[in-house]
DNA sequence: TAGGCCATCTGGTCCT
DNA sequence: AGGACCAGATGGCCTA
């Protein structure tokens, strides 16, 4: 599953395997609009207006329509929002070994996990008397390798200042539904290794940042 | 073919 | 009144 970028619809990302879907009236026919951007006309039924009442009756719904096509447009847009705040968020987590593209749902999770993997890493640092040194701005991260279930099962966490990120959720009086999803498995004075799960498929990573 | 993921539409609610 | 936000519904595409 890695959808290809297919082209720009304002600011935002259309994916291949979501092709756009021309706007359905009614009858179930679709529209010939640009693929881009979808238009429905709704409400917007023309009359002979017989009547001062019928008249009316046709222009708040037809004022009504123009409200939905420019909310659902709105919407659209919202949306584009938030799916490149996503590609944002995708794009400074480490990549995969696959380059599988994560979902949403795989993308947060994966990115607060990643957190706490980092958070954690800064702490030890701390402990170990180090001052962290950040990347420079631009600068690539180092990616994961990735990590086999079994390595997973058989990693134990570090005895030294280890900590769960259940026990990261409760410091912070949060509850977390998915617990152990990050293992410190070793530390010294030099380096921080931790697995973490990426939450696609059945992918572990791991990753040793030097202090 | 079923299930997962997604984009879009839609109506409701809240806020300015 | 109009915009932002949200959740439910719908239907398309893809993969196992």
């Amino acid at each position: 599953m890695s959808p290809k970028v297919l082209c720009t619809s304002r600011d935002s990302v259309t994916l291949t395997r979501f092709s756009v879907r021309q706007p359905v009236n009614e009858a179930g026919h679709p529209g010939e609009h640009s693929p881009c951007k979808p238009l429905i006309v709704i409400g917007g039924e023309t009359s002979s207006s017989k009547t001062l009442k019928h008249s009316t009756r046709c222009n708040k719904a037809g004022q009504r329509g123009r409200r939905r096509v420019k909310a659902n447009d709105r919407e659209r847009h919202r949306m584009h929002n938030l799916n490149s705040a996503l590609d944002a968020l995708r794009s400074i987590l480490p990549a995969l070994p696959d380059d599988t593209k994560l979902t949403k749902i795989e993308t947060l999770r994966f990115a607060h996990n990643y957190i706490w993997a980092l958070t954690e890493t800064l702490r030890l640092a701390d402990q170990h008397g180090h001052t962290p040194e950040y990347p420079a701005v631009g600068s690539e991260l180092s990616s994961p390798t990735s990590v086999s279930s079994a390595e997973w099962d058989a990693a134990s966490p570090a005895k030294s200042g280890y900590v769960t990120s259940a026990d990261f959720d409760q410091r912070n009086c949060y509850t977390s539904a998915h617990e152990m999803n990050c293992k410190i498995v070793s530390s010294d004075q030099s380096s921080v290794t931790f697995y973490f799960k990426s939450f696609c498929g059945e992918n572990y990573l791991k990753n040793t940042v030097d202090l």
